[in-house]
DNA sequence: TATATTAGTGTAAATACTACACTATGTCAA
DNA sequence: TTGACATAGTGTAGTATTTACACTAATATA
């Protein structure tokens, strides 16, 4: 079965920007490939668009197939038109981020058996195609986004300490913060919900455990609130 | 001629959404189809990407050639993917937005002979396809981005007075500025050369002009700084 | 039980933001 | 020519926000 156009019409792809977080460092999701072009070089997760199934979908279900990663907080980033950004023939592709709770998504093995793995964002190796461009451009809005939407959440575990949400902020912003002022103003926004628990099993005074109330959070933004860091 | 592939593709295009400002109020530009589906209907500025020419290429020429306008601040907006957005066929566009300056830029017949005319933006007739949606979206957008980043020059002449871009803000963001303190904020960032010229043919105390400094706003946005209002 | 390690807390100074009203300058008409 | 009118242009004091900064509390472990 073929499908025949009067013009010529380029191919549609999703591709994903797929952002973890280790306690330490900010991943990002990559697979290798074992099709040309580009055989053997490592690339974001992606694929064509179907005819029946909208971008975001697309998104989902290549992430789905190729890392067994669901549920995530996903969104568009832009959409990559260059003329000669694949070799073979004219491809357009939607760029999507998403952001995972890394120990929560323990990578399943890809149904396709590619090989997928978890590299620090600034020390990739080489991507195929402009991938090393979209991931730039995902890094910088995530940077640009965090300081004023709290999407940092869904790179933590459920429920997290106050340490560990100043860490990834401070990670993701590349910045000292100083940990009185950073707990006033998490705190005082009013979106995290203190648990009756602490955290296990460290050598030390455990801290407190958070959650984010979501609910709260779509109330608040309904009603306009700022949410900056 | 006729073009075949193994797998049904979407047909992409893009679309504009082209603001201009009057003096007194946000508007923006609109084709009157004359073709189904939606004939007689309005539409955003859009058409077909060509399969050598990048997507904002695609959107400059389809302004071009469907409104005669050129030499705009183009942006990417978003990409619209529904299903059944368009009814004939899977139809996926990449939206555009452009700032453009109305007295600077007025229309051309189109070479299509098609219907062009500005709209004030919360005020317009109902839109083809989701280009309501699309409209609302890049409305959004302008109203987020006016207040971090120093576009609202681009809807103004090249050289303007102090309360002609206040009344601009005003009417971007929909609320009223005090003049001093807006003046101290905007003079602050430096932005702004004052020039040896007032304003003419004015019933009253001429106002200064000023121009915006596009060279210097490189170099600062560079170094990190910020243009808040 | 001493040591090590991180949790958790308040305040004062500096900065930024807000509210607010009068004088200056030019046009125009009597 | 002069008075009325319209908008330009300017400073300050009060308030809110942000920043810088250091010690005690709690728990694990040697």
């Amino acid at each position: 079965m073929t499908y025949t156009y009067q013009y010529p019409r380029p191919a549609l792809t999703v591709d994903c920007v797929v952002f973890g977080y280790d306690a330490e460092e900010l991943k990002v999701l990559l697979i290798q490939r074992d099709l040309e072009p580009f055989a053997g070089k490592w690339a974001l997760s992606g694929g064509f668009v179907h005819i029946d199934e909208t971008l975001e979908d697309a998104a989902r279900r290549e992430l789905q197939e190729e890392t067994g990663v669901t549920d995530l907080y996903l969104e568009q980033l832009y959409t990559f038109g260059a003329v000669d950004r694949d070799p073979r023939e004219r491809v357009v592709s939607v760029a999507y981020y998403a952001l995972v709770d890394l120990f929560g998504h323990r990578l399943t093995a890809a149904s396709d058996a590619r090989n997928a793995a978890w590299f620090t964002v600034d020390d990739t190796p080489p991507l195929a195609f402009d991938h090393e461009h979209i991931l730039a451009m995902a890094h910088q809005r995530l940077r640009g986004k965090v300081r004023y939407q709290p999407i940092g959440f869904e790179l933590l575990p459920e429920k997290f300490t106050l340490t560990q949400l100043q860490r990834l902020y401070e990670t993701i912003l590349g910045t000292a913060l100083d940990k009185r002022n950073f707990r006033k103003k998490i705190l005082g926004m009013e979106l995290l919900v203190e648990l009756d628990e602490v955290e296990q099993d460290v050598a030390h005074r455990a801290a407190r455990l958070y959650q984010f109330d979501e609910a709260k959070y779509r109330t608040l933004t309904e009603r306009g609130f700022n949410f900056e860091i």
